[in-house]
DNA sequence: TTGAAAGCGCTAACAA
DNA sequence: TTGTTAGCGCTTTCAA
């Protein structure tokens, strides 16, 4: 239990080394430390070196707690995500937090849990203690948000927010390729398996879908709401018309995977009965058989712009730029979808 | 553009209210405010319920900061883990992250993403905020973790290391189940699929595997190690004998699906041919086909248990209590796993 | 039960 | 370039 670089620790009954510490033991006043480390361009390069040399010896961490306190800057960013365990998230939270990190950010984790008390108990708690938010999941209302929005830089994904800057995919452009790869294929009729009521890119992707059809002859039918998960998707299932259509488009991956399993378990073969077409392009599209046609998301670049635009709209005047910024999303053609075969089956 | 609760924001060019405008309003002192929210015990219930009226209409909020500042009490902890991308962890997030919710703590999330240099950048910035830290996935080392657990409390997940509170899962049970598993449906050898070579869970499962082996007749071999992902148990499976086993255990579950996928892509029938075993029961194992048999571990149960460890150990005089916490595991026999064919199979 | 006052560790004018 | 001096918002003795 040696204390080889003789920094003393809390647990060792010693204090952490405060600035004070570091000016003592180099013989300059606090404030010259404290300039070494923020703006080390403002001090004599040898003094600088020297108070670097003897803060490290003294295992001297500036504090941000408190250098928080004077200037605001607490370098802390709060990402809030609906559901931890969704694999959706995983991708956005890398991409937060390898930018936050980058930025020399540290990055407060919020799982809503689903659940409107828990995400608002949450989010008061952590809001005085960053400089700014990105709502990756969140049940919180518009007008909810906006008054967030108000008190911290705040930037939402995958919706769309009056006045609040967002970042969302290009719904549009993904139901419409989907919509032409499943006409090319020669299905007539697809079913559109809607997630949460609640969802902003839900109603999105449905009437994009439903406009991107009309064009191209085919008939959209919609069942749901269910909830956006494997789970929800195996419901989906059983709520499929009795005359099975030949194509289903699940508004996210987890409900397509949710679908097909059930299929399967009916004995219903993907594709050569049915088609399905995710979104998103979460990972277990690619480890579960059939791979899983799907509309492909930039998740990871998401979470990233995400971070980069609070970052960047610090200190700035209105961040508000009006249009929310669109990230383009393209089809991953995989093993769930084929050609429509003539006439309908009978669901088992 | 309303401001409805009258509560001056940054954005509109207010500042949050402090205890002294609460204070002002409500003709109190300062101090007496901090009571009223601290303790509310010790001030006057009439005077609390005016504080905490003219507080809410105020929109004050304490600033965690301000008062982590002079108690040391920030009312976060951090949580390390090697992948956000990893499903793995995702249980272990949620667990901690409704812990800590619950006990009004914030979590910090760090990814090492797998790199050693961003591990340690980052934990150098949140440490000095955090009341303590749960290392669920980490590349320290053994030193390096106990230095850590001198600055603030520490507990490490699935790994052993001395003087430092661990919660690791029964892995000798696990493998000794999978072990009778595979002998009462006739397997006479299995193969171990290593994980990452520094993992201390690793080493314990392959040598839990071989102990329980030796009682049973069984023969174990091993390969690897190989990254602990589907990438991983891929390229595990072109490592295997050209005589291909007729059982192989990995060492989580991601190997093992990689291992079924890529066996499967070479035309071998799991478990006909070869039966898979994985540990972990992350979510996928349910979706792939066919279902993965697994050692289920606690995850959830884990993160909770981690965050526990750490709440209690506050103010408490060494925590050092010498014997890892242990967690049950049982077997998930799905139906990756099958009674062994007379005769090995030629490795495509 | 309440108030006054002295910090917590750091930053940011303002002087020197 | 460096030092001095007020705070940042809150907690916590110590008196009253």
């Amino acid at each position: 239990m040696s204390e080889r670089d003789g920094a003393p620790t809390a647990a060792t009954g010693g204090k952490a080394p405060t600035i004070y510490d570091v000016a003592r033991a180099a013989g300059v006043a606090a404030s010259t430390v404290s300039r070494a480390f923020a703006r080390p361009g403002r001090v004599n390069a040898a003094t600088a070196e020297r108070i670097r040399r003897v803060a490290a010896e003294l295992g001297y961490r500036v504090n941000p707690l408190a250098s928080g306190l004077p200037t605001g800057r607490t370098s802390m960013l709060a990402l809030v995500v609906s559901d931890v365990t969704n694999p959706f998230y995983a991708e956005i939270i890398r991409g937060a937090e390898s930018a936050a990190a980058e930025a020399g950010f540290v990055l407060l984790l919020i799982d809503a849990q689903e659940s409107d008390r828990v995400e608002r108990a949450s989010l008061e708690r952590a809001l005085p203690a960053v400089e700014g938010l990105v709502l990756a999941g969140t049940r919180l209302s518009d007008s909810a948000i906006r008054m967030t929005a108000k008190q911290r830089p705040v930037v939402v994904l995958n919706r769309d927010v009056a006045d609040v800057p967002s970042i969302t995919l290009d719904n549009p452009h993904g139901m419409l390729v989907t919509a032409e790869h499943l006409a090319r294929l020669g299905h007539r009729t697809v079913t559109y398996v809607a997630g949460p009521e609640a969802s902003w890119a839900d109603g999105m992707r449905l009437r994009s879908l439903r406009e991107a059809a009309t064009g191209l002859g085919l008939r959209v039918q919609r069942v749901g709401p269910f909830a956006p998960t494997v789970a929800g998707g195996r419901e989906a299932a059983d709520a499929l018309p009795q005359d099975l259509p030949t194509a289903v488009v699940a508004y996210n991956d987890q409900l397509a995977i949710g679908v097909v399993l059930a299929l399967q378990a009916r004995g219903v073969r993907v594709p050569r009965d049915v088609s399905v077409v995710g979104f998103d392009d979460i990972f277990p599209t690619r480890i579960v058989r059939p791979g899983l046609t799907t509309v492909a998301a930039p998740l990871r670049a998401q979470g990233r712009a995400a971070v980069d635009a609070l970052l960047s709209s610090r200190g700035k005047p209105a961040p508000r730029t009006g249009k929310p910024m669109t990230l383009p999303v393209k089809l991953v053609v995989r093993d769930s979808t084929a050609r429509a075969r003539r006439g309908p089956r009978r669901s088992g």
